[in-house]
DNA sequence: AATTGTTCTGACCGAACGGTCAGCATTGTT
DNA sequence: AACAATGCTGACCGTTCGGTCAGAACAATT
């Protein structure tokens, strides 16, 4: 009856599938596929549990359509990198979208995490396949960045695992890191805090000039 | 009957105990304490079901058992700091005491990981107090090594959470790393690559002194 | 007002959950 | 040989699990 046919069609639909969709993220990433259960999900979106099933089919159906929603949020990572690109502007440029990513999506993140550590049955392909080529062209450039002297001769794929565990760390182990400073939740100045942290020591560690405030170097010389 | 009174009368009752708990440790680290069954820790450890409740009473003291056994663990770690200290040899010692303890006991670090992702509701404490100190006090070290030119001036809890993360990665995350990298599992000389790569960077980015081989510099002078 | 198609959900299903218990098997003591 | 004490487990309990379904509720079209 409008302009535009499909979208005002199924307006409501979406809007309820994106409840359950936030509930279910929630609740998986904190209990994982099998400590996660559908009334604990529907409670969270405040809905019968028949409906979550009429709207997702099933327990499975719905915990894949969050892993396809979580992988695409990812794929717009460190796209435009080329041997010519400068290293310290791409390392730092890769941290702070990972801590943003992490800070933006925390149950996506958890979800993933805890789909790792029951081992990857529904990933285990994603990895092996589209992550392992995303990590490999990666490397490739890296390492034609240390041949040009850019920056030190590390292996470039440990780069990349330290640079996730890193950034992960503080969405994924928030629990953690909260109560050993002794805080509700981190805030923006302690975000930003860490990402300088980050982007100084990794980008110092590999030897790569860093184009942010030498604030932090114990001496303020060249 | 024999010179040792105590240990003998509970020899047999040891061993199943701690079958059960290694096979409990398995099932909980990759689904958790909702997501784990006591039905499938029996199936692990080869044992009816009633004989887990038998010597364990129960899901829930199992588990804190569980939890206990590793916090026991780490209590060995930097134990013996001062800020007389040399830095290098310290974070040197402890990113290595990190990684063996991963290799050692990675079901442990993974249960671990899965409750600080479910909210800590049993470690709450643990962290909130023990942790919390162990933090604090070498924090503080760490912050005199600064003050007294030894490293830049970094936040030490960020530093502290930067090993712990970087190191936790690979057991935790184990699932993840060789499917990218395309093995089955890592190796020893993967192992030793990684650690040599975590000191370089994290002593360097810190700049700290390193006494291990200087190989991974792009320049090898001086 | 009647018809049609979609949305929604209470009630129910068999299976699996954590936990209990009666009672058999095994061991150690006398 | 008799007797406790402990080890052990099949059978069972009430509850919750993922999933089904008949039919009520609702909206849109005629």
């Amino acid at each position: 009856m409008s302009l535009e046919a499909a979208p005002s069609e199924s307006a409501h639909r979406e809007r309820i599938e994106q409840r359950i969709l936030n509930a279910a993220e929630q609740v998986f990433s904190q209990h994982g596929y099998r400590g996660a259960s559908l009334q604990s999900i529907a409670d969270q979106a405040v809905l019968p549990k028949a409906n979550i099933l009429y709207y997702m089919g099933s327990k499975q159906e719905l915990y894949i359509r969050l892993l396809n929603r979580m992988m695409r949020r990812w794929n717009a990572v460190l796209e435009d990198i080329t041997p010519a690109s400068d290293p310290g502007r791409v390392l730092s440029e890769f941290i702070r979208t990972k801590m943003v990513l992490g800070q933006r999506y925390p149950e996506g993140s958890k979800l993933f995490a805890a789909e790792i550590l029951a081992g990857a049955p529904f990933l285990n392909e994603y990895l092996a396949v589209e992550l392992r080529e995303w990590v490999d062209s990666r490397a490739a450039i890296i390492r034609q960045w240390s041949a040009q002297g850019k920056m030190d001769d590390v292996d470039p794929r440990w780069l990349i695992f330290l640079i996730w565990s890193a950034t992960q760390h503080y969405t994924e182990y928030s629990t953690q890191v909260t109560r050993v400073i002794g805080k509700d939740e981190l805030d923006d100045k302690d975000l930003a805090s860490i990402t300088q942290f980050l982007e100084h020591v990794i980008l110092k560690g590999c030897g790569v000039a860093s184009q942010s405030v030498p604030s932090l170097e114990k001496t303020a010389d060249l």
